[in-house]
DNA sequence: CACATCTCAGTCAAACTGATATCG
DNA sequence: CCGATATCAGTTCGACTGAGATGT
């Protein structure tokens, strides 16, 4: 008795915030899903680029490192102990540490997990020209480095 | 020992996938502080503009509309009823029913609600000219609807 | 003692799944 | 019996909080 033609869309469809939203959840989706397809998770590559960057580290520099909570670590390791990605071995000189380092597996792994995400990005793209293309990752980037240097700034006095 | 200036950007920090949920994670964050100082949610918006566009509505297809999952609309509607935003009354012609129409309270805030989505769209957008967020509105667009269209397109033979 | 590190347990928000009762 | 509607209960995922044990 309502429905079926009486989709126009909704008023805050063009909010940028909205669009922001809504194509973030595609990427999420589309990224997600090529992980899943190795058996992955977005955070399992954050980790394993991070170590192949910047090399063997703790928990808590890696943590600081790939923006992945401490409280999530544990878990996070643990997964990619179990599929022999990483290895976790205690640090001689501070021994509140483990050391945790990429094995050849987990370098293997991470080839496979950037071919993905490559594959994804061009899918995320794909309606885009190349030009446009860089036009929206420089704008995206300026408001991503302003609002990374602004946690909050102004409004409150502040304490 | 380890730390201090390792502050190099991650290599995947221009990835667009990584750029597009980041900035829809900061604009959330300020929508959805926006949102709070007036005691609401976005789905609350959503549904009281989507009262106000289409007019009184059963739950299912005021889910339809405003893209809220049916399980969450009792909430959500028990929640703007407390506040006297809407009102449910059982559809005289059909008794699985339940008619939500906005009240004048219910309008009073929504207003109140688009003003502070207006001010937080132009704090989201604060580093960008008048030029540049046209086309960054345009990009985003163009990817939402390609992507909406295509909800997966290929891969499986759809059951 | 203050502080860093690692671990575990629990919260929260948003989107989703599943089951049930009711009604047309 | 099929299908839509409303409700309730539970899950998943990510990001986060808090508390603890251990070590420097």
């Amino acid at each position: 008795m309502d429905d079926r033609a009486d989709e126009n869309p909704p008023s805050w469809r063009s909010l940028p915030s909205w669009l922001l939203s809504q194509t973030a959840g595609h990427a999420q989706r589309l990224v997600g899903d090529g992980f899943a397809a190795v058996g992955a998770r977005g955070y399992h590559y954050r980790l394993l680029a991070t170590l192949a960057e910047h090399g063997p580290a703790s928990q808590a520099a890696l943590g600081r490192r790939s923006g992945i909570h401490l409280s999530d670590m544990v878990a996070a390791i643990n997964e990619l102990a179990e599929r022999g990605q990483v290895q976790r071995a205690p640090d001689p000189s501070d021994r509140r540490r483990n050391i945790v380092s990429l094995t050849a597996e987990g370098r293997r792994q991470l080839r496979l997990l950037e071919k993905e995400l490559a594959v994804r990005q061009e899918e995320l793209l794909a309606p885009l020209a190349p030009g446009e293309r860089e036009q929206l990752i420089g704008l995206l980037s300026r408001l991503l480095d302003h609002h990374d240097r602004q946690p909050g700034a102004a409004e409150e006095p502040w304490r």
